[in-house]
DNA sequence: GGCTTCTGTCATAAAATTGTCACCAAATGT
DNA sequence: ACATTTGGTGACAATTTTATGACAGAAGCC
């Protein structure tokens, strides 16, 4: 479980906690503003992925700062847990009403927290739906994370799934091998240049058909590395 | 207000008030059975729109009944209330855990039995029936709770109906093991992604009959996930 | 309480994917 | 034509991912 920040609202025992069970942080923040004004601007600058809000804050009122970050377009989407001291209902049910997404009660094992993390995240990942590409016979469908090339179905590895995601949002334009691994490998991984070149392969091989072949829309450009192009229909 | 039929079990001092307080019953019955199972079988024959569970019965749990009641497709949309003699809060929660609708705490006023009454009946309105959802050779049926392949009826676990029935109402998209357990297990479990697995291969077992191998509907996403589609037929 | 079924987790087997190489083919340059 | 560079290909061993059988504890059932 990473998360690139996260933010902590006045709950320090919490950041030790989390640190504890090992959570990644990759930065997080005690809240100590005194207003839910500065809380909502500190916020805004840390960008964080997950804010863990304190429903007793000493100063200003957990519920207010939910509402603010509820109506800023820049803090809307903001994942948002809400730490309640006891079980209070009321409280709680104020809170999932103002668009907390989700709570939890004070003390909190680990285990739950950690869970809680996890499926508000996965949760998250479920929002948006990519459309579906389709590009001469061929069509690209993230949500059934298929291909098909004139409604038949074809079968290739991930790899060259992720390949030909990028290379169908990315039409008409030459791509070196080094920039081809950073977008689809990740930029912070080490492999042989050549290996694009394997994987272009395999790629070219899985978009053959019995009819068509649309391997063909890959074409290699000579001492630069591939481009994706309609201009040579597959035939 | 008016309700058709209310069953009362195993407290007459309830009845009393009730038609003290002019609650228009059209039939009560004051349940004495000795053990769960006859209870259940009386509540069927009956078919009430509502039950006010004791919770402490001479004889049976009242939590077995309820458990009973939800599981049972026949009373699984029944209302209940359920009576705790006193703010008992572990059988409470245990109670709305298995699945009661409300709770009373004895004693209890009358203009509060009413109210629950009618805010329960009110909530039931928005139940609706779940239609059967049928693909391929399969079909499932939520209010039989049962699956069947060319008419023959199919053997399997809850947890596997609710995995079949997710992916037959999600169909053509591949869900991540992350995915499947928010929305098959419930976001507030933890459990092993590999969980998933074997339930999937559970799944597909159960699926299969002499005729034909409908697991093959379940395809797996390397790297990803599962996905159900028809794109494969039954074989 | 005894008995059966269901569940989650492991350990292990099986299968698919991946990154590299070595070697061949095509293109380029002189 | 020859030498050199760049891309195409098949093979392969390592690694990763999934499938499967076994099992103990939990939950349900009579």
């Amino acid at each position: 479980m990473t998360a690139s920040t996260i933010l902590i609202v006045d709950d320090e025992a919490a950041i030790r906690e989390m640190i504890r069970v090992g959570l990644e942080l990759a930065g997080y923040e005690c809240l100590e503003a005194s207003n839910a004004q500065d809380a909502h601007g500190i916020i805004v600058d840390q960008r964080p992925d997950l804010v863990l809000l304190d429903w007793m804050m000493p100063v200003t009122s957990g519920l207010e700062l939910l509402r603010r970050l509820r109506r800023d377009d820049l803090t809307r989407d903001l994942l948002v847990i809400m730490l309640t001291a006891k079980d209070d209902e009321d409280n709680r049910v104020q809170g999932l009403d103002v668009g907390a997404d989700d709570y939890i009660t004070k003390p909190f094992s680990s285990r739950e927290l950690m869970a809680r993390i996890k499926a508000i995240m996965r949760r998250s990942t479920t929002r948006e739906q990519e459309a579906s590409i389709e590009v001469g016979g061929l069509k690209l469908d993230p949500a059934s994370h298929r291909v098909f090339v004139d409604t038949q179905p074809l079968d290739m590895g991930p790899t060259e799934f992720k390949l030909l995601k990028f290379f169908m949002t990315h039409q008409e334009r030459a791509y070196s091998r080094g920039q081809l691994l950073d977008q689809v490998w990740g930029s912070n991984v080490y492999v042989e240049e050549r290996t694009v070149d394997v994987h272009i392969r395999r790629l070219r091989k899985a978009l053959q058909t019995d009819q068509r072949d649309c391997g063909l829309l890959i074409q290699t450009v000579r001492g630069t590395g591939y481009r994706f192009s309609t201009t040579g229909v597959c035939a």
